[in-house]
DNA sequence: TTGATTACTTTGTACTATACAACTACTTGT
DNA sequence: ACAAGTAGTTGTATAGTACAAAGTAATCAA
């Protein structure tokens, strides 16, 4: 395996590894927000009206299993359901105020996490890292 | 938020985004190995001979759901069980040569993706990713 | 304008991954 | 040799997920 299958092989354990634990490391540090959920409503945060179909092509999840969960954090009163006006197909998304709290809180949580696990970095190689990051999810579409 | 919270937050965001793909994409990717035998498996090929406990720790799971997993492998026969001779509480577990080939497989799958999706990238930016990643799993234990 | 087709969502059903608690089996330190 | 600890399993409950079928609304073609 030549130099650069070798960068491919780590960064694919790597971030594979990662991935792995993410789930227990969210329900650790925030128990009233999964994961699940958490990303929902951060998506929802900075694309407000957002659709369901499009939450499903975003995390690779099937229509039924998005409806079940924008249905579950509705009946928790975290996010909201409207009827589009201009299409009666399609719901639009939003979050209530209950839903942003929820989310600030849960954020912050993770944020202090963070900031705790790369304390030691400076400055400009979180900057590449992040940078980095964002390339690699651009690529197929975040 | 100052800039150093703001490139936190992308990694934040990019890793967990990341994060909540990897399942379904792993699935598609080889739906006859999801992403926790894969995990598991790749895990013990490096480190032949290793405890459920070690796995559970690995991954932040309970050692019940890991004692679960290996139950499923050891049944689908890609490992074993060996019960330790110094400890016999303790049993050590083995990839076999099936769960070896199918371990390669889904790798060949998996690497074939990642050269492709990152293969417009240049090999210093490759090995940059790959310490970042490197560096931040390290940082709680990888 | 109505019947067919398409688009968005929900519901029925089944399965996998997971946690927590209780238990069994073994080991170790005093 | 027994109390305390460690490794693993089993009982039970729940969340997350997929696939297939159905429901509902919009659009398009004749």
């Amino acid at each position: 395996m030549n130099h650069r299958d070798e960068a491919l092989e780590t960064i694919q354990r790597e971030m594979t590894a990662f991935a792995r634990r993410a789930r227990a490391a969210a329900a650790h540090l925030h128990p009233e927000l999964s994961l699940v959920s958490y990303t929902l409503l951060s998506h929802l945060e900075t694309r407000q009206g957002m659709r369901a179909t499009d939450l499903a092509a975003h995390y690779l999840l099937d229509k039924s299993t998005i409806s079940r969960q924008i249905g579950a954090l509705e009946r928790s009163g975290l996010i909201e359901r409207r009827t589009a006006e201009d299409d009666h197909r399609v719901h639009v998304l939003h979050l209530t105020a209950g839903g942003k709290q929820a989310l600030d809180e849960a954020t912050e949580v993770r944020r202090a996490a963070y900031r705790e696990r790369l304390g030691d970095w400076d400055e400009a190689d979180l900057d590449r890292f992040a940078g980095y990051l964002l390339r690699y999810n651009g690529a197929d579409g975040n």
